[in-house]
DNA sequence: GAAGCGATGGTCT
DNA sequence: GACCATCGCTTCA
């Protein structure tokens, strides 16, 4: 049904890379069936130089360690109660990401519905970076997987009709890198998080 | 429909 | 002990 993309995928420059993801679709294999969700919203965070980026400064952590591995792997982390997922960048030792905001379910429509919980519109579902990793059932046992390996991978999906560009969202304390404008998304498409 | 704000837990200093 | 790359409920319109 779905395949994973070829690691040559992932190398290009982090914020080409970054609408290259748009409109490609994540998919997870459970047990329990498989979930897709076409990626419509990235933000791209630029290692060292970017004072948004856990990395900035070429900061070295437990938690950023895998930010300054190969391009393709997967970082995750925690934000309060819920998980964030990237997509590594850059070649070894430049510690780039980008986050996957929001995607588009396009698979596993019911899984993902149960795993969502309580009734609430479709369009809450994926429309969040916390909100589409919950959907997914996607959690920090994925820390330094590979997106090109089952069973959490990026696989080749649509193209995107018209990309929109603005600054990031939630970094209000990141002084000038507050206006970057990292943030992609597919214009018009529902499931993205903000418009603007 | 928009804006305000509290809950909440892991990471780092 | 401070700081959040968030979410969803409450409030006011």
């Amino acid at each position: 049904m779905f395949t994973p993309v070829a690691a040559d995928f992932f190398d290009a420059p982090t914020l080409e890379l970054s609408r290259r993801l748009l409109g490609q679709i994540l998919v997870h294999e459970l047990p329990e069936g498989i979930v897709a969700g076409r990626i419509v919203e990235t933000e791209a965070y630029m290692g060292a130089e970017d004072r948004a980026a856990h990395s900035f400064g070429n900061r070295r952590t437990k938690r950023t360690e895998i930010m300054f591995g190969k391009p393709g792997l997967v970082y995750t982390y925690q934000m309060h109660t819920h998980t964030l997922i990237n997509v590594v960048a850059e070649a070894e030792g430049t510690p780039r990401a980008i986050l996957i905001r929001a995607v588009e379910p396009v698979g596993g429509i019911e899984l993902m519905e149960e795993l969502r919980g309580s009734h609430m519109p479709v369009k809450q579902w994926t429309s969040g970076p916390g909100k589409l990793t919950k959907a997914m059932a996607i959690t920090m046992e994925y820390y330094g997987h590979c997106f090109t390996e089952k069973p959490l991978y990026i696989a080749q999906g649509s193209p995107v009709q018209d990309i929109s560009v603005g600054p990031r969202v939630g970094i209000g304390n990141s002084l000038e890198a507050v206006h970057y404008p990292y943030r992609f998304w597919e214009t018009e498409n529902p499931f993205v998080s903000k418009f603007r």
